[in-house]
RNA sequence: GGGGACGUGGCGGAAUGGUAGACGCAGCGGACUUAAAAUCCGCAGCCGCAAGGUGUGUGGGUUCGAGUCCCACCGUCCCUACCA
């Protein structure tokens, strides 16, 4: 027997596959029905890491899948290119942002290719070549026309070290996440997206898309936080300040509770307050004090709410008589709403708080049921559930959503406000101060203002030539590249020097995979035939910002006739991470980690313990963590390939755990998946037996488990549960022990079984699958070979094992063939000897016979 | 504060309301070997010599039958956040 040895296999079918161009997709319809499977393309890091080793092998194991059932189908790759760890890179060591992002992306080619994932290599781009950010460029300028494009002066986080801007996420307990510095906010002009045009657009087609997972749908749904409500305006009591003649407008969910007003609170940066505050040091100190506060969790969590009266008055909506006093808080947000509010202290905990503090009025207008007016008492709890409305004037006796109802109608009657609906999302500001992104293809021009780049100058493309050795945006400072003449007047202008987030990079590349050559953004009879993609799969921690952003610029560029499709991804599927033990050194003061390479593990008295390889020294195994470079776990996929094969990776890692959950990556673990493949290999790896009359009934066993495998392994592909599936396969393969191929009485239906269970394995373990292919003389190559076919009636049960139970306790089993009449399974399972013991000095009460499943005896 | 997910052996986990613990890891025993590794065969929830009992976070409920459905509680994890 020859021992399998995937370092010699696995390369030559990989370039067996690649030279016959196997996985190449066609554009041209081939009357197989199209599958356009695609996993988040990665950033260049430079090295592949375990997760990418998952969620590519989970991606190409469905694509394998599909295409043996016979589909044609799509699967690219490519790679989100521009970014910030490019400039990083230059920054601290000089190479050019271009030359180490291509040097990143060649070497993770290589180690994607090593996985043997069926891509289509030949539609693979870069996003940060020109030919397809100066594609952006086009729709970005289509959009510009369409008016979903436009600037204003916004508030951004300014890192005054490295002179830019950082993303929210940038910005850690208030400083910059990289240079430590303490973020201030700053005006800038930005460029923006009109995203909340698509605010309903984007939560009604959630509705739409049943094959995405119910907590991505819901985080996308509060994130985009749809709300209706009541937008009015307080008159003021005397002569209004300057600019709100019209009054205070403010913004409210809770109509219903207006008779239980008891202050107005407007934001720190409410042009009222910067109105007040330019005329009073005192005010002014005040607003800057509310600043102050930080965004992180615990500062809001115990941030006090801090008050200004600012003495100005406002009229009660409903009732003239009664004005309510004006403060500036800090809990009111300038971004939602109108950034002022009325404040119900009885029915909103803030507010009650803030009442408490300033010794403001609390007044309960809806009484909870079984409680009593006389009595109903708020205390430091505010009251935010269901009741009926009282000390209410018209509204009282009604139920809460009819007094909203009542109140907003009341009040546009008077044309003081109106129904309004309200979102918490923002538009999408996508300017970026960096040289590493797609440039905004626009030019400032004195005389004729904001010109978009001439569609026969594109692309506009980044300069080479720049300098990282000081902090700010290099196209800014470069000499030359932005000092252009205005392409509408001539005349001396200059392009405009930010650009674009990377998030706008892949928020369409899945339309550009259809063709990647095509001349305009996208092609769209190919665009038609692959989208919507079928099946995406990647990463939770992309549930928002990517998938929302995806699903925006494919509704615009639908309404720009671009794209046919309103949603890209049609099927979502988010893997868990790759973690791994970790093993901490001991009596050392702060955590000190050991990599796993030099972890030696053992057995003490059936207890794991961990040492030192060098020295022996004891270690303490500590939790389980994603894999990272501070906790030293991080076992590198080449490694592994080498030690182990690829496909012993591949199979360990869909094997372990369910797909959404986290996978622990253990050395046991990823052995014994190389065991597996060994015995694969061995069960192939043999003499055809000799020739021999048939033994039917052991055939049809045989026959009988290979059919159950076909269909089991097919389900759980098709519900993404493949760790299930190995397990069947793993089983399997045990069953097979039962039929050795020396015994000629069952060699047909072991070829049967040998010829499928190579199949099933083959979307697992590509390169060992085709081996035993090979191996067993299979036609062609397996990879082009049908899946199995499913046949119910040779994976029926001749003779059935049925449980029978005394009162819900399993107390033996009978044996029947399927079918049995129930009159004759009762009779067997009274007869039971194990089950007559039983029932001693019982009188039976009831039988229960579920057909071909279990029997249940009710005595007592 | 709001939302969500999850609690099953030593571990990862399996189980259309129908034999709980498949499959794997770790463990134990055996074969082969001078020996070890590798490989192969076997055992294995827990208590018990056994018969048997017991068992899916806790307590109730529905059902002939509950890991699965319902209610309450406890615990863990994730997301989100002064969003009016």
């Amino acid at each position: 027997m020859v021992r399998y040895n995937p370092r010699d296999t696995e390369p030559k079918w990989r370039a067996a596959w690649a030279d016959a161009g196997t996985f190449t997709a066609s554009n041209a319809d081939d009357g197989r029905p199209k599958y356009y499977i695609l996993e988040m393309f990665p950033y260049p890091s430079g090295r592949i890491h375990m997760g990418h080793v998952r969620n590519y092998t989970m991606g190409d194991v469905v694509a394998r899948f599909k295409r043996a059932q016979g589909h044609s189908v799509l699967h690219p790759m490519g790679w989100d290119a521009f970014g910030m760890p490019a400039e990083n890179a230059a920054m601290e060591r000089g190479v050019h942002p271009k030359g180490w992002t291509f040097e990143n992306i060649a070497a993770m080619r290589e180690q994607l290719k090593l996985l043997g994932v069926s891509i289509d290599w030949s539609r693979e781009f870069a996003t940060c070549e020109p030919a397809y950010y100066g594609q952006q460029q086009r729709w970005f300028l289509a959009l510009l026309k369409r008016g979903l494009v436009y600037r204003k002066e916004a508030q951004v986080n300014w890192d005054p070290v490295d002179h830019t801007v950082l993303a929210n996420e940038q910005v850690i307990d208030g400083r910059g996440w990289r240079s430590g510095a303490v973020v201030e906010k700053r005006k800038l002009t930005q460029w923006f997206l009109r995203i909340t045009d698509y605010a309903d657009a984007l939560i009604d087609g959630l509705s739409t898309l049943d094959r995405w997972p119910d907590k991505v749908r819901l985080m996308q749904e509060n994130w985009i936080g749809r709300s209706t409500g009541l937008r009015f305006r307080f008159g003021f009591e005397g002569a209004p300040p300057v600019g709100l003649e019209d009054g205070l407008e403010v913004y409210t969910t809770r109509p219903d509770t207006l008779y239980g007003a008891s202050f107005v609170a407007i934001a720190p940066e409410h042009p009222l307050a910067e109105q007040l505050a330019a005329a009073s040091p005192e005010v002014a100190a005040f607003v800057a004090a509310c600043r102050q506060g930080g965004t992180s969790e615990a500062e809001i969590e115990s941030a006090e709410k801090l008050g200004y009266d600012t003495g100005i008055r406002v009229v009660h909506p409903f009732d003239p008589s009664w004005t309510l006093p004006v403060w500036i808080a800090n809990f009111v947000l300038m971004d939602y709403g109108t950034g002022a509010i009325f404040a119900c202290p009885a029915h909103d905990q803030r507010d009650l708080d803030f009442a408490r503090k300033y010794a403001l009025p609390v007044k309960p207008v809806v009484l909870p049921p079984n409680a009593h007016p006389a009595t109903f008492m708020i205390g430091s709890e505010a009251y935010t559930g269901p009741g009926t409305i009282f000390n209410s004037d018209f509204m009282d006796g009604m139920g809460i959503e009819a007094a909203k109802a009542a109140a907003v109608a009341r009040m546009e009657a008077q044309q003081q406000g109106q129904g309004a609906t309200v979102y918490r999302l923002r538009d999408w500001g996508i300017s970026r101060q960096r040289y590493w992104g797609t440039p905004i293809p626009v030019i400032h021009c004195q005389a004729c203002g904001l010109v978009p780049v001439p569609d026969d100058q594109l692309p506009v493309e980044l300069p080479e030539d720049v300098t990282f050795d000081r902090p700010g945006n290099p196209l800014l400072r470069h000499p030359t590249w932005r000092f252009v003449s205005c392409p509408s007047c001539g005349g001396a202008a200059e392009r405009e020097t930010d650009t674009l987030d990377t998030f706008v990079d892949s928020s369409w590349y899945f339309a550009r995979f259809a063709n990647p050559d095509a001349p305009g953004p996208i092609d769209k009879a190919a665009a038609d035939r692959w989208l919507p993609v079928d099946q995406y799969i990647g990463g939770i921690e992309h549930a928002v910002l990517h998938l929302l952003y995806a699903r925006f610029v494919t509704r615009a560029l639908k309404d720009e006739g671009m794209l046919s499709v309103a949603e890209p991804f049609a099927g979502l599927f988010t893997q868990g991470m790759v973690t791994h033990e970790t093993y901490l050194r001991r009596q050392s003061e702060r955590p000190e980690y050991v990599e796993p390479a030099e972890v030696e593990l053992a057995a003490e008295k059936g207890v794991r313990v961990a040492k030192l390889k060098a020295t022996g020294e004891a270690l303490d195994i500590g939790d389980v963590e994603k894999m990272s470079k501070s906790k030293k776990n991080v076992v590198a996929p080449e490694d592994i390939f080498d030690a182990y094969g690829v496909d012993a990776a591949r199979l360990f890692v869909m094997s372990d755990s369910p797909p959404e959950r986290d996978v622990q990556w253990s050395t046991g673990g990823v052995e014994g998946a190389g065991r597996f493949v060994g015995r694969v290999w061995n069960e192939f790896d043999v003499e055809p037996p000799p020739a021999a009359d048939q033994d039917a009934e052991r055939s049809d066993a045989l026959r009988r488990a290979t059919h159950k495998l076909i269909k089991a392994v097919t389900e759980s592909i098709e519900g993404f549960k493949f760790n299930s599936g190995i397990a069947k396969l793993y089983e399997f393969l045990n069953i097979l022990k039962g039929f050795p191929a020396t015994d000629g009485a069952v060699s047909a239906a072991r070829g049967e079984a040998l010829s499928a269970f190579c199949r099933l394995i083959a979307p697992y373990t590509p390169h060992l699958a085709e081996a035993c292919w090979e191996r067993m003389g299979g036609e062609g190559w397996v990879v082009n070979a049908p899946w199995p076919v499913f046949d119910p009636a040779l994976a029926a049960d001749s003779e059935l094992v049925l449980p029978v139970q005394v009162n819900g306790k399993r107390r033996g089993e009978v044996r029947a063939a399927a079918g049995t009449p129930e009159a004759e399974v009762r009779a067997l399972a009274l007869a039971d000897s194990g089950v007559s013991v039983h029932l001693a000095g019982l009188t039976v009460r009831k039988v229960i016979v579920v057909p071909d499943r279990i029997i249940n005896i009710v005595a007592n």
